[in-house]
RNA sequence: GCUCCGAUGGUGUAGUCCGGCCAAGCAUUUCGGCCUUUCGAGCCGACGACCCGGGUUCAAAUCCCGGUCGGAGCACCA
């Protein structure tokens, strides 16, 4: 028996068995190494601008464990750098993580945690694990690069602890200071040698001002967060391999339990800006219209442009947990949101760079196009003709006809070309293997696509379209977001 | 340079821990064909990969050694 037939057979027995979710055989991500019942994991993104798909990914996959196996999501806003804080990121990032169907479920943010940091550097100097140093950044970096010990490794505990509270107390002594952990001078790695965890910052902060100036370092907050917030497991890129190392010696100075830690490998995103810095800068100077411009990588542009939720969903999950590094393909993203949209989609015909055609129709024709071809039951578009008829014709089907000797209009009739003018044709079917193009009807009104790159299409849309709110699918154009009563429309992907 | 990761078709992945069922699966792209009044969807088919060299073994994508290539880190950023 063939294949075949052997599919046939199947068939009859239960017409179910084949009717299916085409590939998407659920991939799946590996399961974790559950250490206790629940677990607890967090998404740590610093408040320098809105989320972009980057970020999408580390949300998603914490996200996909935590309901996987029940537990808690906890958002944790990383501002302990004063300078690189968007106050925007303060409510958007939860927004953006909504959007995306994440569920977090308790925010914290480091700015209200300081004493917490000051408590437990407090006690690390105590235990001898740390020190106040006052080198120079420049002095301190060439001290460990050498591996020796700087000249305030060895102050004793008590003038650590008194130099501490003065630099809580006062702004100018503690201008210099720095808070040191004790690691091993002699690691391999010069960046986990003496590491510093508090350095002073004259910068106000957007939500607590000029009350702090000596703030934590991200290992050190991360260090002691992820413990006192009970994290099971740590999910996040090999760039913080290093910094994983780092903390763990925060674990060990106070016989704390490890969580689990997962590095995934780093995913290049092409032709996308992604840069807070680069980002925000565009839109102070105009280049950019905000944080949801569709030239942007930002999840409010890419929610703009039409793009789902469950299509990052699924392209991160199917990227799974791997350590080697990975193009992003925008290639396989597309196609799965494309997957996704296209049922509601309703079609609508798009000329770009309109020339416009007249030619005589000699009979009333009512031409009939559905919204969507598989879902019959949302109508037609119909546009009626008789007589003299104006119609207009992307410039480049009109360009492509002059070779032939007659096209299609989709949906309306056949046009044969005589010398400079077209003539209907009397028969109104179809032929095999005729070219079909598309058109817009006379008082089709003018629309713009703005695409990703920054280009802008111009053409005219048919006068159906008007007041459509969603994507839609511009008939051999590609998949356009339209909002209701605007001009202007952004490309989603072919 | 030092430290740490990694390496499966154009792209993204499965398989690697516990060697044989892998002459390597899936998706996407590309190219054919069918269907269709879209260059969309659907269906059928084709092209296309285990980084290199040794070793262990009856047997290696899978284990070991060496090399090559790629990435990250080496900040008082996160």
């Amino acid at each position: 028996m063939s294949e075949s037939e052997i599919r046939l057979r199947l068939l009859q027995l239960d017409p179910d068995s084949f009717t299916k979710e085409k590939a998407h055989q659920k991939r799946e991500l590996p399961d974790l190494e559950v250490l206790s019942e629940k677990v607890v994991m967090r998404l740590a993104p610093s408040p320098s601008g809105p989320l972009h798909i980057g970020h999408s990914r580390m949300a998603i996959l914490n996200d996909e464990y935590v309901k996987r196996y029940g537990g808690e999501l906890i958002l944790r806003i990383e501002d302990t750098n004063p300078r690189n804080i968007d106050p925007i990121a303060y409510s958007q990032i939860p927004e953006d993580l909504r959007w995306l169907n994440v569920n977090v479920t308790s925010i914290i943010i480091q700015s209200d945690r300081m004493d917490i940091y000051y408590r437990e550097a407090e006690k690390l100097l105590s235990n001898g694990h740390a020190y106040i140093c006052s080198c120079s950044p420049e002095l301190f970096r060439k001290l460990k690069l050498s591996s020796q010990a700087c000249p305030h490794r060895d102050t004793s505990v008590d003038r650590n602890l008194e130099s501490f509270e003065n630099i809580l107390k006062d702004r100018n002594f503690a201008r210099d200071k720095t808070l040191v952990i004790k690691t091993d001078l002699k690691h391999p790695n010069p960046s986990v040698r003496d590491w510093i965890a508090f350095r002073f910052v004259d910068y106000p902060h957007p939500r607590t001002g000029s009350r702090y100036w000596f703030y934590p370092t991200m290992n050190f907050s991360v260090a002691i967060d992820d413990h006192l917030l009970g994290l099971t497991h740590v999910m996040r890129g090999k760039d913080h391999l290093n910094n994983t190392e780092k903390q763990r010696y925060i674990y060990r100075y106070n016989k704390w339990k490890e969580p689990k830690y997962y590095h995934f490998g780093l995913v290049s995103i092409p032709d996308t800006i992604l840069h807070a810095s680069e980002m925000r800068d565009g839109i102070r100077s105009g280049r950019f219209s905000g944080w949801d411009d569709v030239r942007l990588g930002t999840l409010m542009a890419m929610k703009k442009r039409g793009y789902l939720p469950e299509t990052f969903r699924r392209y991160w999950v199917e990227s799974g947990l791997r350590e080697s590094d990975a193009e992003f393909s925008w290639e396989i993203f597309d196609s799965i949101n494309r997957e996704l949209i296209d049922r509601s989609a309703l079609r609508f015909s798009f000329v770009k760079d309109p020339l416009p055609i007249t030619f005589n129709v000699p009979y009333n024709v009512e031409s009939e196009s559905p919204y969507h071809p598989e879902v019959p039951s949302l109508g037609f578009r119909r546009y009626s003709f008789y007589g003299r008829t104006k119609i207009y014709l992307s410039k480049e089907d009109f360009l492509d006809i002059s070779l032939r000797e007659s096209v299609r209009l989709k949906d309306f009739c056949n046009l044969r070309i005589e010398g400079h003018s077209f003539i209907m044709e009397k028969e109104n079917k179809p032929r095999k293997g005729i070219k079909i193009i598309n058109w817009v009807p006379e008082n089709a009104r003018d629309y713009e696509v703005q695409f990703p790159d920054g280009n802008i299409v111009k053409g005219k849309i048919e006068p159906l379209a008007e007041g459509y709110d969603g994507v839609s699918q511009f008939e051999r154009f590609g998949y356009v977001r339209m909002y209701k009563n605007a001009s202007v429309g952004y490309f989603l992907h072919k």
